[in-house]
DNA sequence: TCAGATATTATGTGCAGACATAATATGAGT
DNA sequence: ACTCATATTATGTCTGCACATAATATCTGA
């Protein structure tokens, strides 16, 4: 890491072999092997069979994001945090979720609209539908306790999951619910899981002006 | 990763040791180590000497964002990337800048001003401040035929940064930029790059309507 | 009963050696 | 000069063993 980062090692140029690279730092093989993996895991290499080792040309493009379980994000900040479930009804995916999941009209779905806060402040507003064709046994959970979030994990095998992250501008509702003004522009995460390939639940999340998501790398 | 998936292994169970794996999966336990050890790194499991190897609870969804570089972001998408530079001028920092990095007045900055394009269309519209106390030499670049990201990447050593996403209106300079109404929800990049302790090079990039970032699991 | 010293134990890290695999380099044959 | 098979080689992965370290459990003595 040293030698790439003060140039030794310029991007683009061959390192030495393992067996190489253990004779001059004295230790085996399997600790070179390691570090190198490690280095080649973060981006800051390239390896190849054969090929060799090379520093990556253009090494700075993985970063991770710790997505926001939003009750930690509050917490780390010092703040109460709290919910309101504002609406909970069944009703049928839109034709956007339609196409997006490949879902039918007659997919039962429940709909969930909820908003986070901070020490009484709105922190997050979410909308999410759950896949009750799926998952039918959460229509019997207390999901004011609980939110339903943390039900899913715990109840929910692990699953496959995307993430977007966008911006888009305050509706009067949105507004109107984060206590903004109307149009202000707003960091919108959207969130798709699924078990195996099927659906399980999509998240909308809007966080009101000043929100920021923040990664070091 | 099956059995926490499966839940037979569920979130907040001690799992078996690694001898113990080694044992049922008939291999030795540098193997299991490794398995674990990447596990735990994906934030799929909790490690902790003697106390043993715990799934987790909230499973800490760490997601690896790829860092756009804009030039292969553009021409991931089948469009053909170029850039204009719109200006560049040598300035002092403003209050802003001053606090963040801990620049007194003085400091010469270059300023630039950047839109990039994808296929000719706006792609998104970068300001960036570079420390001339620390890299004087890019003044001479010719930064039209290689941006400027690149000149750093190739000329500067490895840097560590932060990032941060949110959301901003656009300005009325930024929707001409961009060709998007004023006050329009704009997606907002800020980068900050140093080299050890001093800073080299803030950048702020703004992209148009309709833009997301998206990442998986 | 309790504090402090000691033993135990699961993970953390390391070593040396082995075979597997993919990509390249080489050489034979046309 | 070109194609195809073969040899080489750097990384990928694994075994089996060893010691380090931190956290817990146990024991000892007042």
């Amino acid at each position: 890491m040293r030698r790439i980062s003060d140039r030794r090692w310029q991007p683009g140029d061959l390192i030495p072999g393992e067996v190489e690279l253990a004779e001059e730092f004295g230790c085996a093989r399997a600790t070179v092997n390691r570090a190198l993996r490690e280095l080649a895991d973060s981006g800051l290499l390239d390896r190849k069979r054969k090929a060799g080792t090379r520093v990556a040309l253009n090494p700075v493009r993985k970063a991770t994001v710790e997505i926001p379980v939003i009750r930690k994000d509050v917490e780390a900040r010092d703040k109460e945090y709290s919910f309101d479930l504002l609406d909970r009804r069944e009703v049928s995916p839109s034709t956007t979720l339609q196409q997006l999941y490949g879902l039918t009209q007659s997919t039962p779905l429940l709909g969930l609209w909820t908003l986070h806060r901070a020490s009484g402040a709105p922190f997050a507003y979410e909308e999410r539908w759950i896949n009750l064709s799926v998952v039918p046994e959460i229509v019997e959970a207390d999901l004011v306790t609980l939110s339903a979030n943390e039900w899913l994990v715990r109840n929910m095998p692990l699953s496959r999951g995307e993430f977007s992250f966008s911006a888009c501008n305050a509706s009067t509702a949105e507004a109107g619910i984060l206590d903004c003004p109307q149009g202000a522009a707003l960091f919108v995460i959207n969130r798709s899981t699924w078990v195996v390939d099927k659906p399980i639940t999509a998240v909308h999340l809007v966080y009101p002006p000043g929100y920021s998501m923040k990664t070091a790398l």
